[in-house]
DNA sequence: TCATATGTATTAATATATATAATACTTAGT
DNA sequence: ACTAAGTATTATATATATTAATACATATGA
């Protein structure tokens, strides 16, 4: 999976990359249980600190995205133990499109085009249970 | 309209304030041209610094959700100049529905779910153009 | 005219967050 | 034993967030 980051960014480094590894699961180009590289070896590619992309696993591992053991590294959770942690998901995400509609109702985004575009980015994710 | 913060949050402060009158704004609690509190009051009502207030203030007004003139204070911008700036909205507004919809998915939140929750959040929406 | 209330600007201080760097520790497979 | 993996430690630098005290500019209303 091709990861990049922008240091003029402003977001912090070790969020573009969580950011990015939870959308490559969604859409499947990170396949469940697959291995992701060691935090040496991104680290080394993106021309950043070790303890920057430890950051970004720690917090995946902590948000069940990945699992880490320490011989093999990182890898994907397995599909199935994703969804475990349950109730206050459904609270955090109702608060975070709550802020996006608000906006884009603001912005003149009537309902049918946000629904639709919500519709596109569907399409895309691949991920399965 | 009541503004709450919450000290222990990870969001800083301007950046809760901001959010909350773009909901209020969208949610029509707010009325289009409706004068805001002062900086002095709404800093003193919830009991933190000026400066964070109208960092919060002039945050909204530079995305254009507001106006300030000196003497009147902060109103809601009329709605007719809400809608103006165009382009980068869709592609950040994108670009955030990605990353929410990527994480649902994952934590096993399928489309229908979603679409029902965006139509309940639509409907608290009372901004009108 | 003139006091006043408004958003702003300035300057300082402090705490936290972010990122890098160099190095060492822990652990499990080979 | 060696090695490669995540992790911990310590230090440093920079940026951001927040508070504080004070002053400035300006347009309104008395």
């Amino acid at each position: 999976m091709v990861i990049s980051i922008h240091l003029d960014s402003d977001t912090p480094l070790y969020e573009q990359l969580r950011n990015q590894i939870v959308i490559g699961i969604a859409t499947g180009e990170l396949a469940a249980e697959e291995k992701l590289p060691t935090v040496r070896q991104l680290a080394e590619d993106l021309g950043i600190n070790t303890m920057t992309v430890n950051k970004a696993y720690s917090i995946l591992k902590q948000e069940g995205y990945i699992v880490i053991d320490r011989r093999h590294g990182a890898k994907v959770s397995p599909r199935s133990t994703q969804t475990q942690d349950g109730s206050n998901h459904t609270a955090q995400l109702e608060e975070q499109l709550q802020l996006i509609i608000a906006q884009a109702t603001i912005k003149g985004i009537d309902q049918s085009r946000f629904q639709a575009l919500c519709s596109t980015i569907f399409a895309q994710m691949k991920y399965q249970h």
